[in-house]
DNA sequence: TACATAATTGAAAGCGCTTTGGATGCCCCG
DNA sequence: CGGGGCATCCAAAGCGCTTTCAATTATGTA
């Protein structure tokens, strides 16, 4: 069933039935409904693909999801995805999710933004200098950026969360609790929000006339695993830090594993405070040692970037370009005072 | 840039480029190179949704999103998709993902089957006698279901594990370490593989002359906290049962915390066996006493699916309508005998 | 009553691609 | 030398929708 066939049966024009669907005001009442009638007797569904075609739109956000044989699937992903569906479900939006190689990914969000069948963009795993950006503006589709990238011009649009207040206000309880050696397990040292969460870390040392060793810092995926085999490194140092700076709950799972492993109690032997993403599945209260973290709601954040870009889509209003969150300190029992040696 | 301009530039029509770009033979080798050549600088990307409209087929295969706002979002899913994306990306198949309300998913199965942007469909969280089947049947268009719908001819295209002999051999085990006492820890009751999996369970106890009690059956969603609560639950009868049987590495990790906070051990005075869909972030190995479990790769069931769509949309000859996957049973440290009352 | 104005509806062009059904020119063979 | 066969290429029709421009009818006004 199609236009067509649809208009015929109503012994109607195309153009009247169209206009009729999508709201316009110039069309008799009684034909509109006369017209709704007929789509609900027949189950007519306009084609996106036509429709993308003739207009431009498809109601449709499109975003790149970085995957591979063997390429651990990420929690967050996940989480954010699910923030987005929930804006994009009340505005009939709908995702299209182009898989790449995380190689590939400039290549794969140009293909995307260019096939003609997105509306908008989500750009995501921003890094420094990101390659993405300058190719994103010189196209002339509408984009929101999940982060930032330190080292570009900050004149695109973007939601973050200000990672290095962050991580600046959690190393400086740490330092009110009177601990001095440091440490802190990062996600992949590229990626921006790494880049501004160590910065946060050693502004606030700075202050103390600390300063963060280069064998107290791990930049590793954030798996369970990355976790342990970087805590087991911190604590094989000779000088053993006692204050963990976290990039993950993920991590700190794997972190906390071999902490237990090694006979330390947490928030006494090793304080930590990790950020905190809200994932269900990982509910720092939860741990058997509830965790001290920075907080701050992924989901929401896709809620809100989807709001955005439907917006800009929809022509609905002006959103502000630039949004930087603040995360929430929340001190539970895995930080305490440094052990006296 | 789009094809006619393309063309002009060439001095060739568009059915020229349009055949060069295709891989059709009746292109001059040196045209067809100089089409290449021409892509390659100019940056040319066929529009997808005219491909679409023209050929019928745009490389996409649709799924929907359960979403709603405080829907906690599954793990599942994501790792779900994670095998979809690994195969997918090997064929340049894209996704559409259209978020939708539980209570909707009927009509947004519908609405993305007719919406004529997808190749094939993608379903899952099946439910007993899914209200979906007979609609798909209805329809044309390709799918593939993950699971099955207890109570439907299986004359539909499925890829399922084996739930019910999954929960007859754990179950078996239990008994066989001298468990008399078991308890079921399940997902939602309506969905199918809850089902199964209750009757795996129930099939072997029968096999001693044991029933499930009532009481010992918790159907929630497959959360910690759910898994916290319905343990909890368990270990407040007056029979205290010895043996779970539990249908989620997630609502385990919920059901050890009560098991934990109950002082009780895990592997003694209670054994536990969880089905294990290899979610990165839950290794049963990593447990603090790691988990005896019933394992089969819901990543890899994603990208066998992916594979038998992909496969059927390019006609890449015929695969097999209906597939059972066996799981593994494999123990660990979290079964042991029946504590001696 | 005559004419400007508003309310409805339609015909047809166009979105960017694929594909059918010819053209065109060239080579080869009897 | 003439026509069949081949290799290439092209014009134009369509895919299903939206939208411009125009036509038609109904309404109101002088």
């Amino acid at each position: 069933m199609n236009l067509k066939q649809l208009s015929e049966l109503l012994g109607l024009s195309q153009t009247t039935v169209s206009r009729a669907l999508n709201g316009y005001p110039e069309v008799n009442e009684a034909t509109r409904e006369r017209v709704l009638q007929a789509v609900k007797e027949t189950g007519y569904r306009p084609n996106k693909a036509a429709q993308r075609l003739a207009t431009g739109k498809a109601g449709s956000i499109g975003l790149v999801m970085p995957t591979a044989p063997g390429h651990q699937s990420d929690v967050h992903f996940g989480e954010f995805l699910a923030g987005l569906g929930e804006e994009a479900v009340r505005h009939d939006f709908h995702f299209v999710i182009m898989p790449a190689d995380p190689d590939d990914e400039v290549a794969a969000l140009r293909r995307l933004a260019i096939s003609g069948n997105v509306d908008a963009l989500f750009v995501a795993y921003m890094r420094g200098h990101d390659p993405r950006l300058p190719m994103l503006k010189s196209l002339s589709i509408p984009y929101v950026v999940h982060g930032r990238s330190f080292g570009s011009e900050p004149d695109y649009p973007y939601l973050d969360i200000d990672n290095e207040g962050a991580f600046y206000d959690a190393t400086r309880l740490l330092l009110q609790l009177g601990h001095t050696r440091f440490a802190l397990m990062n996600g992949p040292m590229h990626l921006d929000f790494a880049i501004r969460r160590r910065n946060g870390v050693v502004a606030a040392l700075a202050e103390r006339g600390l300063a963060l060793e280069e064998d107290c810092v791990s930049h590793a995926l954030m798996t369970d695993e990355q976790g342990l085999l970087a805590m087991e490194q911190f604590l094989q140092l000779p000088q053993r830090p006692t204050a963990i700076l976290c990039s993950s709950t993920v991590l700190a799972l794997g972190a906390i594993r071999a902490v237990n492993q090694a006979g330390l109690r947490l928030g006494e032997d090793i304080s930590l405070i990790a950020h905190d993403d809200v994932l269900p599945l990982l509910k720092p209260e939860n741990f058997s040692v509830p965790l001290t973290t920075t907080r701050s709601s992924l989901r929401a954040a896709g809620a809100r970037i989807a709001q955005r870009l439907i917006g800009t889509v929809k022509q609905a209003g002006p959103f502000p370009d630039q949004e930087l969150w603040k995360t929430e300190l929340i001190v539970r029992a895995s930080t305490g005072p440094a052990p006296q040696v």
